[in-house]
DNA sequence: TTGTAGGCGTTATCAT
DNA sequence: ATGATAACGCCTACAA
């Protein structure tokens, strides 16, 4: 018969009351007279009627119920970092209350033109976290037309409100912490340059070019304690990254530590390490960041610092229901804090020749 | 001065041409003098006008960009499978072009009254793909709203298309190869049963209430070729449940192979196997099942049942959009392939005690 | 090429 | 407790 879909006005009609008298029957918002109510609801069963359109009242309402998180990269290669995903998991739940839900969008879609794929500015969303980098184009108009936006991880001097991390105080500190174990000779294995580089040793030009602020803190944390340790980027924050790292690591010398910037890398140069015949952390001590739990690198635990990835979610959420209210909200920095696994250890003594393990790449 | 946003109308106001004319410079719908276009341009720079309102766009149309994927459990668990994520990604790939975005929902919003986390039906999609079970409360409200709803791994039963795999016959495949290796004495890891039970053996009378399809498609594939070999249930896919269950395994015999129902819980029992100082596939063989690539099990390359997962997001991604358009689309079942690694092998001779393996459980 | 008009399906407000 | 009305902001026939 019909091939329109039932409104609410439909049902309103068929029942014999106002279409604001069958809206509030189903949005609960004020009382309704429990025979209106159940005249209503039978002729919206008789229609098919499922409730309001969710369009609909998102455009009445002036909110949709979603929240955008901007991810850098495909939605496997973010997913693969558990520190990643332990956020999404706490943004999620601090949302969760709010009613909203967590929409996935990608900073390059490709840039084909001719709208290839969904983009910040297209898709209705009431807030949107960026989860890597701050610079994008669409966050301008976005924050233009006055929808929340919060970064996590981002770059310092943007005005956008940033659940922050001490990232270069927290490296620094797990770098003295060798240095008190008598460590001199330390490699450095960093994340992503974000330059589009290729993994490798970073020569002395390329470090100030780093694109991704976390990279950058991390290193120069652990360069006010070991100001000339050579450095291999990875590419992405994996175990296999790691174990390529430290292989080259290995290869090029013998370090005594080597200081990763994520728990992954670390898991993946403690392999490199047993390959080489090296045992942790008598011969060599490896250091990680994150303190997330890892599958599978039992039976070590990780000498680590430890950032607070569930907190720092909920934050993004909170932060994000603060400025959805009106109220506004500051940017807030966390803290890490230092856990001493068992792959940290005093540095062996001997073989003292300076810098065995200098730039070794060309 | 004017706390209202701009609309398209104040726009075309401003520029001295009609709404419609705004609308389709924005669009693009159609041509525009090029003089009209910039007048309107300006106008809309002048009054810090960012484009149309994907809101009010997206009631217009019919259409909000936005397809929902309905995952069981929270993010962190949910992604923590390399499967998953890869799905992801294809399904993400698929829809791109169509200018959609990805919805996480969870079928669980911790059922707290009043309306705890977005729902399915509270929230502006144009389709949904379920993840795990197609069993939900809400899916039905949303098919009968006319939306497209898509399962990956669901219920045979149920009358919404779905992307199924052969697990079943996959399984009895790989099954079979060890079958041909000699081995008869074999223990089983399987997937979560999805009975809220804690990992452990499985108990005859359990078998029945398997209520993750997945898991009992799989088992029944391996039953077919070992009806009688003592089966081991984890909790989730990681190598750390694998390892327990490994533990568990060679605590209480010693089988000369294991079948486990995914990669992830296979390395685990690899692990326990070199713990308990077997080596693979000398003393035990190991089978897994997906085929993703595994961060950190270098240097072994399992042998197991290669899914296509990638391929089958995107195949989600495409019923989609043909459902979208109004064709409609059938269930697709993709097929997994052998791949042999250097985990499996003939099976050891001597010790041939019938079921050295049997039900330790109790 | 540009303008006019109507409606997408709700819900908030105000009156009754 | 219920009803009438007016937006929410845009888009697309259709007409000029």
């Amino acid at each position: 018969m019909s091939s329109r879909r039932p409104t609410i006005a439909d049902v309103a009609r068929r029942a014999g009351v106002a279409p604001s008298t069958a809206s509030v029957v189903f949005s609960g918002k004020s009382r309704v007279a429990p025979e209106t109510q159940a005249r209503v609801r039978e002729a919206a069963a008789e229609l098919g009627y499922t409730g309001p359109d969710p369009l609909a009242a998102s455009l009445r309402r002036g909110r949709s119920g979603i929240v955008a998180v901007v991810l850098h990269g495909g939605i496997g290669s973010v997913f693969l970092d558990p520190v990643a995903t332990v956020l999404m998991d706490g943004l999620a739940a601090a949302l969760a209350p709010l009613g909203a839900g967590l929409l996935l969008l990608r900073t390059d879609p490709a840039d084909a033109p001719g709208g290839s794929g969904p983009t910040l500015d297209s898709v209705p969303i009431d807030a949107a976290v960026l989860l890597g980098s701050t610079r994008h184009a669409a966050v301008d108009a976005v924050r233009a037309r006055g929808i929340p936006v919060v970064a996590i991880e981002g770059e310092a001097e943007s005005d956008i409100p940033t659940i922050a991390l001490d990232n270069r105080e927290a490296e620094r500190e797990i770098a003295r912490h060798l240095a008190e174990f008598g460590h001199r000779d330390v490699a450095i294995v960093t994340l992503s340059l974000g330059t589009g580089d290729a993994p490798g040793w970073i020569a002395a030009g390329t470090e100030a070019r780093i694109a991704m602020p976390v990279t950058a803190e991390r290193l120069a944390g652990a360069r006010e304690v070991f100001p000339d340790a050579p450095a291999y980027a990875a590419g992405l924050s994996l175990i296999d990254e790691g174990l390529r790292a430290g292989r080259a690591i290995f290869a090029a010398g013998r370090p005594t530590a080597v200081i990763a910037q994520s728990d992954l890398l670390a898991a993946g140069v403690i392999r490199a390490a047993e390959e080489a015949g090296l045992r942790v952390p008598q011969d060599v001590s490896v250091a990680g960041f994150d303190g997330v739990a890892i599958d599978g690198i039992a039976p070590y635990r990780l000498t680590t610092m430890v950032q607070p990835a569930a907190e720092r979610g909920r934050a993004a959420g909170d932060l994000i229901a603060a400025l959805l209210e009106g109220r506004d909200a500051p940017s807030i920095r966390f803290t890490s804090t230092f856990r001493e696994g068992n792959t940290t250890g005093p540095a062996p003594p001997g073989g003292d020749e300076a810098e065995s393990a200098s730039e070794p790449g060309r």
